[in-house]
DNA sequence: ATGAAAGCGCTAACAA
DNA sequence: TTGTTAGCGCTTTCAT
């Protein structure tokens, strides 16, 4: 069962030849005649040799893993995001240590930590927390740092995101120009720079059109940390909070959420008590999960490209290991305003 | 900037003590002094000292990583199995690498090896191809195996699993209760165990209530393996082969999908026919994606515990790790049949 | 073109 | 209780 791997050592006396000579051959080196390259290569093959990358790590000083840092694998955004960086990563010929946060800051630390005893030589994280305290544990024994989707100013590291200001101001001003007039946002109650982000847009657009604050207001569902890693909880809960909510008051003519999931809920809570969207009220959410075009009506959406953010944050940090000295680069991935049924105004 | 990392000949040689001395106080070993446990502790936090795992591992023989490989992190169904292994991972204290074969026999093959190359601990894996040959470079050097969702018996190794088969049946059971008739089977055209065991339970049920063949079609939907990894293509895609089909065909009374993204882009080519769900067509899914239950109408599907398989993988292979020579196991997780709006006949 | 020796950071075995 | 030695598997000098 368990027997022992093939070492250079083992090739080496099945043939006679030192182990040096070995580990040359089969790094192709040119000081070696092609005659030994051969049969040492025939050999290690013919015993199943296997490269043992720790000790080729231990020697040569980076281990080619990458670590990347997610919040969540059921937001389709970082399932995608995911699949981006494993691909870019395969590319590169690194290996991928996956660690998922939890949205939790000591689930993020402790994490950090594993990555810095895995000795990864990169790492690519969306981030929980804004202090940059833990993430300096990287950037200070010099790994690269590649934020995603959330920046942190301080830190001063590559960056790849997207412009939630400027999408959510747009689709504030999308919402007005088809006629709404009392607006909402609907976010989670994260603190973090994309939520911040977006709702500062949404103040500007509606500032931009000449309305304020009285015309806008903040809903903030709470995250459930816990349950959201065995299944989303973002439409179930926008539907519980959004049954209470419509029983204390009307709603308003427009609400632009924060995320898919949350229109999601909103719109069944908002059917449960005899509204229609989009004739009563216009909905709007945020990622354009794979679903929003199927709904009836079909939910408008901003596009986030969560594999471009994955494969580019990947880049990123593959770049930065070959020059460590370049300037920090911040990396803007296009959105798209997807405009569907759930936001256009019937009359 | 990349400052050399304190190793424990450093702090050693700043306590004046032999680095043995230090990696016994760490390791908070009995027959060191109490007194010298604190000062090593102390001056260890002083310094900074991160352990090298990679260093560790040549020497303890296990890297204390378990790779997990699946198809693609967009199926919400492995996008929560990656959730479910990594708590899981993380309770353990093991590191998680994580491979994403995109449904490609190549990109598997090249995984496993780079997992070999890495020396994990562990694997647990959702196969893409049945041929046990590159599972066995695993197994045959004894690195414990456990298969999840999809099984390959001739592997005979730890499986943890649902049952597709009786899951199938029994759904097909229920869209004849409705009083379905003729009845479509749709599924990827992936030649896999889950696959192959809904559409025999698809066909047993359909022989348990005395229908045969002619009552019953299969639809195979091609599998999109390029575009898979960015964005999950099976809602489009049904959608679009729904279009042709239905051109050429009526609509059968009941199509029950292997998932739920298919259901979701039969009922909106249906729609544009002018048949209605389900008044017309009874439609089902697999997977109760987490946007099922907020369609209209809400999709009757069939609940799969991504987080469990994933959970209870990682705790298979942690638990082989302990023994080796325990039997193999075969655990099922439970599945649930979640009947909703898109499956009740309403005559 | 090849071999011998040293060492990456750590732990286990054996001394003292 | 602590230090010394050896070695995990590999690569990089430096000889030959």
């Amino acid at each position: 069962m368990a027997q022992r791997r093939i070492t250079l050592k083992d090739i080496a006396a099945s043939l006679g030849v030192s182990a040096n000579t070995v580990s040359r051959a089969l790094a192709g080196r040119s000081d070696i005649s092609v005659a030994t390259q051969e049969r040492v290569r025939k050999e290690a093959s013919r015993l199943g040799y296997v490269p043992n990358s720790l000790a080729r790590s231990l020697v040569s000083g980076n281990s080619g893993t990458i670590g990347v840092v997610i919040t969540n694998p059921s937001n389709p955004l970082y399932s995608q995001l995911i699949a981006g960086a494993a691909e870019a990563a395969r590319e590169a010929g690194k290996t991928l240590i996956l660690i998922v946060s939890a949205e939790d800051a000591k689930t993020e630390n402790d994490g950090i930590e594993s990555l810095l005893v895995s000795s990864v030589d990169a790492v690519i994280a969306v981030p929980v927390q804004i202090d940059p305290g833990p993430w300096r544990r990287l950037t200070g024994v010099g790994v690269p740092l590649v934020l995603v989707n959330r920046d942190i100013p301080q830190l001063a590291v590559d960056f790849v995101g997207v412009d939630h200001f400027a999408s959510m101001q747009r689709m504030v001003e999308h919402v007005v120009a088809q006629g709404a007039e009392s607006i909402w946002a609907v976010e989670e109650d994260l603190d973090v720079p994309s939520v911040a982000s977006r709702l500062e847009g949404f103040y500007q657009g509606l500032a931009d059109v000449g309305m304020s604050r009285p015309v806008g207001k903040e809903i903030r569902i709470p995250t459930r940390r816990v349950r959201s890693l065995a299944q989303p909880w973002q439409a179930e809960e926008a539907y519980a909070v959004g049954l209470e909510l419509f029983k204390l008051e009307e709603p308003p003519d427009a609400m632009v959420c924060g995320n898919d999931f949350f229109a999601l809920g909103l719109v069944k809570a908002l059917q449960e008590y005899g509204y229609r969207v989009p004739e009563d009220v216009l909905i709007t959410g945020v990622g354009d999960h794979p679903y929003s075009h199927f709904m009836s009506p079909a939910i408008t959406s901003i596009r986030l490209p969560g594999y471009e953010l994955g494969a580019e944050g990947m880049r990123l940090a593959l770049s930065r290991l070959r020059d460590t000295q370049q300037p920090k680069r911040r990396k803007m991935v296009e959105t798209e305003h997807i405009i569907r049924g759930s936001s256009v105004s019937s009359t």
